[in-house]
DNA sequence: GATGAATGAGCATTCATTCAT
DNA sequence: GATGAATGAATGCTCATTCAT
């Protein structure tokens, strides 16, 4: 059965994914990617304005369908939360390695780009691993200050940067998945525990 | 005959990385890098082969730095080692955001590229810090077994991953080195206990 | 979507050896030859894979046709057929004092090229005219030998320079080209019959 | 022993000689015919103007000792006379293969150049060919015309071609050179003959 | 005179984007 | 909407020549 029509924008993503992880944005050719999508070069601008887009419209639609999972979780402990919403970042990456071989290497290109629409989905993500962060300080009495925002993104990123590497890790290597997110979420959870220590101290 | 003078070699690398920080390395132009570092554009390639091999050694000449002030470290306890092995990748790159930039946008290349002899040196810089991370293991009383070889890897990983991350969040942001220093190696510190422990029991 | 509009490759071959014939090879530029066709630099490399194939493709044309057209003649006398076959030859070249000049400086570059089926033109070309040959050797009741080959080869080097030459003459100087070609298949049809009474004998 | 000092300039020539055979003049070089010649690349400079003048000078070196030989020919008969000439010719290319090998493929950019003297010393070499020429044509009986002028060139023309493509059949086959030279002398004296009778007639 | 490090003009080729069909 | 032929700007690298030593 042939895909509907307008899954064309979709089905350019695929596509882009499979020849930026084996190529790279800059090697990666408009052209490769229109035809590992089945569709003429010039169809690509008509779904995109051009190569960048291609780009930022991929990572956009990771980070929206994220955001929208991580808003579905319902664990109210706000650490136990956090766990989860690591998980289902690693959960995603993991499941397409392509995907991951992209984030690793590109997702830089997407921070850098003035893609206000979708990099709003990746700062709400970010907003929802922070508003769990700060439940957890609230529960230790600890009052909101510029240090503290300051020292919260720094864990987030910490947080991200671990698993980020875990992953390339991964790619690069012969380990089991279950493993590698077994291990790395251990790590994760005792770091984010020491900073919240800190931070309400 | 004209003699080479002074340090062109390490001009251009110095060059090449205040270049490639503000371009990234496929729109840095040889030419542009060239006229930074003060020289012609036909010397570039007296001294490198061209403009992949200068980022290998620019990359190699970082590793071999950190490599010889790792070995020097004299800190006894395996623990409090790696804490000073991070710090001193830390402050490395501190010191030169373009060179944190270039590391952040760039390090891929390096290892994915056939650079032997300066991928060698990056080599050393793990091996120092994973026998820091044996000894611990050992001295836990756990012997080294396949996965636990994984496991340290996975660590090691996610602790160059984290700081690698909270560099990133100090050039986007507005905070002090200090506190990203302090807040940094407070996280990895508890995450290293951490996968000690699990690997340990 | 835009068709390939006429004769676009046989444009760029005019084109090609208008240019080759004032710049030489090493000085003609792809995008001055692109501009003399009428084309954008990039559309050469529709149609060719580079400046040595359009340089391949030129004489392929021109041995191509040449062996038609020897295929044609229905002369049956051998020394009279060669006499032809050196006709076509020589009024192909006078009539496009252009292509005469390209052949002159840069006829060696495509024999030291791997242009397998352009070349093979050119064999058919010099394999019709060693038949003739064959035809009054064997006229003349001599056998096969390998020396009696190669004395053939020779003779037939030995027009070709001298025809060629000849062609050198008229190009530099300002001798009607009827006189040109008088003399010279005279010269010509002289030492093939000495040839022939040689090797024959 | 030691060449004598001031023989560095026919070293450098000599050097061209083997590098231009075996690379052709555009990929050849200077640096590399330094190399070879055992100076350093701006000691080139020194003897010759320029990449292009060591060629001219090549070239003019050839035709001038060839010249000296051709005057010291006794020969009256004037026929016999230019089969000797023709002879000098040949020999001192089947002498040295490098030095035919340059012939062939650049000796037309030493034609195309403004080396007034060196190509006074290529002139005078066709100029004894010419001479003998005119004798034959006297003897004869015939008066100089312009016409007849313009074919005795061609007829020379028509020789040295044929002597050359003799070379080039040399050069890339395997005969050998005695075979090659009575061959091609052959031909030549029959084609003079034809010539000297047509235009004599 | 000799040298070879330094130079920078020059060019084939690629590929994102356009637009006639 | 779709297409892919056509485009031409853009750039890494080479090498003849120079000139400080």
């Amino acid at each position: 059965m042939r895909r509907k029509e307008g899954d064309k924008a979709n089905e350019i993503l695929d596509a882009a994914i499979r020849v930026l992880a084996k190529e790279g944005f800059d090697k990666a050719q408009v052209s490769v990617i229109a035809a590992s999508a089945g569709v003429g070069t010039g169809s690509i601008y008509l779904y995109y304005e051009g190569k960048e887009h291609i780009l930022r419209a991929l990572f956009g639609r990771f980070w929206e369908k994220l955001a929208m999972d991580m808003q579905s979780l319902q664990q109210d402990d706000p650490l136990l939360r956090i766990n989860d919403q690591l998980g289902l970042f690693f959960d995603r990456l993991v499941e397409s390695p392509d995907l991951a071989r992209v984030y690793l290497r590109e997702h830089h290109r997407f921070l850098e780009s003035q893609a206000t629409e979708s990099l709003s989905w990746y700062r709400q993500c970010l907003e929802l691993g922070q508003s769990a962060f700060r439940e957890i300080l609230a529960a230790s009495g600890r009052r909101r200050s510029k240090s503290s925002t300051d020292a919260m993104r720094l864990s987030q990123a910490f947080l991200f940067g671990g698993v980020r590497s875990a992953l390339e890790s991964w790619l690069s290597g012969a380990m089991s998945p279950s493993l590698v997110r077994e291990h790395t979420m251990n790590m994760a959870m005792a770091s984010i525990l020491a900073a919240s220590v800190r931070i309400g101290s």
